[in-house]
DNA sequence: ATATAATATAAGGTTATGTTTATATGCTTA
DNA sequence: TAAGCATATAAACATAACCTTATATTATAT
């Protein structure tokens, strides 16, 4: 992977609330509203926040009827990367 | 360590050129000018990209008479992050 | 077909980031 | 102490990111 990519995943973390997301998301995937819950956060801004996960190739979603349920690509690299930081 | 200064570092980390810098000093420290000159970009510029990792924690420098070299602090972490991503 | 729920997209204003140019600081050497 | 090198800081500008409000889309239920 190039470096311009690595550092847009990066970049793509580094977001408190893009960061809980992906934390929450390391135990299962979870639908918008569901996610949404968890901040005090307009439905919009999580919307675009999820938005820039997909784009930058961290979560994608599946549909289930009205949801969309969004899961992490990579949990295992996610998730020892979030280790790390602890 | 909390959420904010992790999205801070993820951050700190998710721009090319900082990017660049910490996986050149994985290999060992290196001075402002060694720095500068692996990249087309002006010396403010770089100044103010260690001055946000420096920041955040990432690095650190010790002087040299009339150089600043700059270090990783925590080595081990960085390079398995930056590993994670390849 | 309409209404409703879940979610996305658009548009706006505001703040943060990055780049550049100019200037300042701090060692070092003459 | 003056000059020069290495680096930092400041200021100005352009761009990008973020948040909010409003609106659109899609699926379901009535």
């Amino acid at each position: 992977m190039n470096r311009e990519k690595q550092a847009q995943i990066l970049k793509a973390l580094g977001h408190p609330i893009r960061l809980v997301i992906v934390e929450k998301l390391l135990k299962g995937e979870l639908c918008v509203n569901e996610i949404k819950d968890l901040f005090n956060a307009d439905q919009p801004s999580i919307s675009q926040h999820l938005n820039i996960l997909k784009y930058s190739g961290i979560v994608d979603f599946r549909k289930n009827g009205n949801l969309r349920c969004y899961f992490l690509k990579e949990k295992d690299k996610i998730g020892k990367i979030t280790q790390l930081l602890k």
